[in-house]
DNA sequence: TTTCATGTAACTTCATATAGTGCGTGAAAT
DNA sequence: ATTTCACGCACTATATGAAGTTACATGAAA
């Protein structure tokens, strides 16, 4: 089964927008993404309508972070682009008549709903700060070749 | 994200098979649940291999359950459909040399992973007896018209 | 008024889940 | 023996949706 990376996607665009100092625009983070600007702004257009981060068209414009990466988690990240199903199996049928598939259907639904409800609550606990911190770690492990922060190779 | 449902139908077909006496052919699973004999038989080909079913060629042949239904979990039918992934979610790229997708894809892979254990420990709990009595409940429980227990409409 | 950058709609790939076809194999009935 | 039945499997077809691309409109700064 395919799976969705646009929550991958979207924490990495952030990070890499809070790394730079003034706005960023599409085509540079298309350049660090190795994708379509377009797709950038798709991806970051749910998070502009939720306040998350500001775009500014013209010369000199661009994205930029609207708040603090320590008041940004995960959980809100996911909200902003539309909650999207983090299961990967769903039922055959919905609101089957099939009494054996309403018992299977019920079997699943409540384990996969307390499988969502612990992402959710982890989502919750991790902050775009915390990402960030991880990545100056990293950076800081990754000594000997300090140049690579946008490697996409 | 499109959702992955052979675990849903696995479920439901051997819970089918449970109902009936001797063997079912794919034929007759097929009508049940709405689909082409061609699925059910590959549907079923894990559980075969995995020793959850027999199946038999010619005349009287067909779908047989090879084990007690209180010895098969939910997880043993997971593992035996090959334990597709459970998330719906994945990283936009496995081992990036970019650090900040590598701290990305690391707090993601912590919760996923969590969730993942926590769905296995789940299926672990529940056995096909159990969702057939849950079957048989809803099938009580639906005393004014009892003869709907293949009914898919 | 030219250049830059976002906003969006429409369209094209591309991957893949699911469905369906055709033919081969084996077992039972006649 | 031969016919019928039923699974096994390789292959094709279809539908869905994400990602990539093009085109053009809007708005801001040089």
């Amino acid at each position: 089964m395919k799976r969705d990376s646009r929550l991958s996607g979207v924490l990495h665009v952030l990070l890499h927008m809070a790394e730079r100092a003034g706005p960023t625009t599409s085509d540079q983070l298309a350049k660090a993404m190795q994708t379509h600007p377009v797709v950038i702004r798709r991806i970051l257009g749910g998070l502009r309508d939720a306040g998350f981060v500001h775009s500014e068209k013209g010369h000199g414009g661009g994205w930029t972070i609207a708040r603090d990466l320590a008041d940004i988690t995960m959980a809100d990240v996911y909200a902003a682009i539309g909650r999207p199903s983090l299961m990967a199996m769903g039922n055959r049928t919905e609101a089957p008549g099939c009494l054996v598939e309403q018992a299977v259907n019920a079997a699943l639904d409540t384990s996969f709903h307390e499988a969502e409800a612990l992402l959710i609550a982890r989502f919750e606990q991790v902050t775009l700060a915390q990402l960030a911190a991880d990545f100056h770690a990293r950076m800081a492990a990754r000594s000997s070749t300090p140049a690579q922060e946008h490697d996409h190779g």
